[in-house]
DNA sequence: ATTATCTATAGATCTATAGATAATGC
DNA sequence: ATTATCTATAGATCTATAGATAATGC
């Protein structure tokens, strides 16, 4: 029943990669320990000498999915390097990005949940939040400082309410357009 | 035991008005029938005479937090009514609102959760979204039409956007610092 | 000898239902 | 006679712990 530290390094990981998902998919209150720990192939037993609490799974799988979105930042920008921020909004602002919680970034699948979570959790999310700051704060057109940080957090708060708001309504028309015209106003703000 | 029709209703009434504060509070997972019941002064088995589920109060709870949410929106035009937007966006991009989070926007404290509730949830949501964007319609200094249509869910998305990064945040700095951001980009979104 | 994982379970809590009670409404 | 609310409880689920097991690591 034991496996070497490695195997067992291996199923930590693995817990939190699967945790970072279901936990966007159904809510940190949405999944137990039980079913969380079957997605990773073990028995809740064996959370216990691999976490501290639910609250610990949640503050790693936390920074896990920012990280995991926030590498998605990267790829898409790699892809396409002359325009990185229309790389980044052409799939964060879209109706596939709405559709998929579970891959989707963690701030609007779960940001109104971490705002009731523990400072870990909380610090998971401002990591990848910086992140996501400085690689806009590069993108937009004034020379770098308080001016280039303010775009950045203003164009981040309209992608990510623009998605929030887009999956909170039923009406899919009505979700596109917050998905476009929080495109037209992201373009706005960075020529502006 | 038995009461009136009117005290009835009237109960009815109260326990949603004290679901629309907990649920926002704590989440619609976050919180049980038998402490919401407690809330309204009533126990747990007079529950399903009033509600058809915890679903079903979900909605009414989430409509009537709207609804007040609107209604606030509507107070603070009334007492500045030549400056609409500015009243608005005072309360709304502030840190009193990033820290009351049970009277504050339902959108915020429950968005990312009511994105995996039924359709009558969103519904309710729905309906006091349009209200939100009816009013910042007529507000945004173009004709009425598409466009004022699209900045209004633009200024809207950078609102919800912005509050939600604020509270998902540690730093109460850099929590301020997105709210500054978003009411700059507001204002340069209306004149433009 | 140590320990990662397993099965099993304690104790709490959650939604929903059942039956009793006492007041309303006809 | 009806019914809004109460107490009580069924049945499920949740987090966390206990003890057994079997493989690792020294």
């Amino acid at each position: 029943m034991r496996v070497s530290r490695t195997q067992a390094a291996e199923n930590r990981q693995a817990v939190i990669n699967v945790a970072s998902r279901l936990f966007r998919e159904r809510g940190f209150d949405g999944i137990g320990l039980k079913d969380l720990m079957k997605g990773a192939g073990l028995t809740q037993g064996a959370f216990y000498k691999q976490f501290e609490s639910k609250d610990d799974l949640a503050a790693q799988a936390s920074r896990r999915a920012m990280e995991s979105a926030t590498h998605r930042w990267s790829a898409a920008t790699a892809a396409n390097p002359e325009h990185p921020l229309d790389a980044v909004i052409s799939f964060y602002l879209s109706m596939d990005h709405r559709e998929e919680k579970m891959d989707g970034c963690p701030v609007v699948a779960l940001g109104s949940e971490a705002a009731r979570q523990g400072a870990d959790v909380k610090a998971s999310f401002e990591a990848g939040i910086k992140k996501y700051l400085e690689m806009l704060g590069s993108w937009v057109g004034k020379a770098d400082g308080d001016e280039a940080g303010g775009k950045a957090m203003a164009i981040l708060s309209t992608m990510v309410g623009a998605v929030l708001l887009s999956r909170v309504v039923n009406d899919p028309g009505l979700a596109q357009a917050f998905l476009n015209a929080a495109t037209d106003q992201v373009r706005e703000a960075v020529t502006a």
